[in-house]
DNA sequence: CACCCTAGGTTCGGT
DNA sequence: ACCGAACCTAGGGTG
């Protein structure tokens, strides 16, 4: 089916930004993916999407994707008002259609669970990797894909079973943290509705949850748009942009970006990410002289 | 081809 | 409270 979209969307660089990592690039089919336990199919064409989605209807199919790409949020009004600041205004200008995603609570707890100290493809081949061995397949003709196995599931293959799927040092934290939530002792769908910083202590109880982990979940999946995730790239970036002082503690810059950036300081986080990592500018290596 | 280093952090032990 | 180091492993860079 097509989708309209009017909203500034570049399907590509928000479905590989390292927000959700169940998308996968496929020449023949376009870009394929697991929304809610749904296999979806995306390319994007003039004036919106062409989607496909087996066992999905029309109007299933069309909420699920506004869902999942907040396609209700006005960017381009979001846009204005952060391109009150300069550094920001050409970020997004250059960035534009990008978007934040949603992302259901456990799958997004637990992907950031095994976010620490990997970069965004060897994310994505954990996270496949627990849907391969323990979800539920999805298939339509040739693909295959898998749902995100629940809390139990992931609890009940315990640690080694993940070390063997290739989480390393993190199998230990998720095994943890799914018994916690498994065993209802911290109810995800409890946390809905909570203000951030009562949401933000809870879940930082978790192990494998710190700060960094925890605030990606609040702005991904409990609509948390002031939250401000701080990773090694975006602290790089407001320390060198914004003249932000080295050794400022995580709440420090966090309080500094929800002063400057206001109540939409999430999105201005997906915008500095992204900068920073595809610059110009950036600190990636090797990016300056391609782009520069 | 062997070796080194880093990658979207958290945790634990020592001041 | 505040640093510093260790933690699994895949992948890219260097000798």
């Amino acid at each position: 089916m097509f989708l309209s979209v009017t909203q500034p969307l570049d399907l590509a660089a928000t479905l590989f930004s390292g927000q959700d990592f169940r998308w996968r690039h496929d020449d023949a089919l376009g870009s394929h993916g697991v929304v809610k336990d749904h296999l979806v199919a995306l390319r994007q064409v003039p004036g919106g999407l062409e989607a496909w989605s087996p066992g999905l209807g029309e109007k299933a199919l069309t909420s699920l994707l506004r869902w999942h790409f907040r396609l209700d949020d006005d960017l381009e009004r979001i846009h204005a008002g952060l391109s009150t600041d300069p550094v920001l205004a050409r970020a997004v200008q250059r960035h534009r259609g990008l978007r934040l995603l949603r992302l259901e609570p456990w799958p997004a707890l637990a992907s950031f669970i095994c976010s620490s100290h990997a970069n965004i493809s060897r994310i994505a081949q954990m996270v496949e990797a627990l849907a391969t061995a323990l979800g539920r397949p999805l298939q339509s003709n040739a693909l295959v894909r898998h749902t995100f196995p629940p809390p139990a599931l992931v609890a009940e293959a315990g640690e080694a079973r993940l070390r063997e799927l290739g989480l390393g040092f993190r199998a230990r934290s998720l095994a943890a943290a799914a018994a916690v939530v498994a065993g209802g002792q911290l109810s995800l769908e409890a946390l809905a509705g909570v203000p951030l910083d009562e949401a933000r202590r809870r879940l930082i109880t978790l192990p494998g949850v710190g700060e960094k982990v925890a605030d990606c979940v609040l702005l991904l999946a409990y609509e948390h748009l002031d939250a401000f995730p701080i990773d090694r790239w975006v602290r790089r970036a407001v320390e060198q942009w914004y003249r932000v002082p080295r050794g400022w503690r995580y709440e420090a810059v966090a309080a500094w970006a929800r002063e400057h950036f206001g109540p939409y300081c999430g999105y201005a986080q997906l915008y500095i990410f992204q900068a920073a990592r595809l610059g110009p500018g950036s600190f990636a290596k090797g990016a300056g002289d391609a782009t520069v």
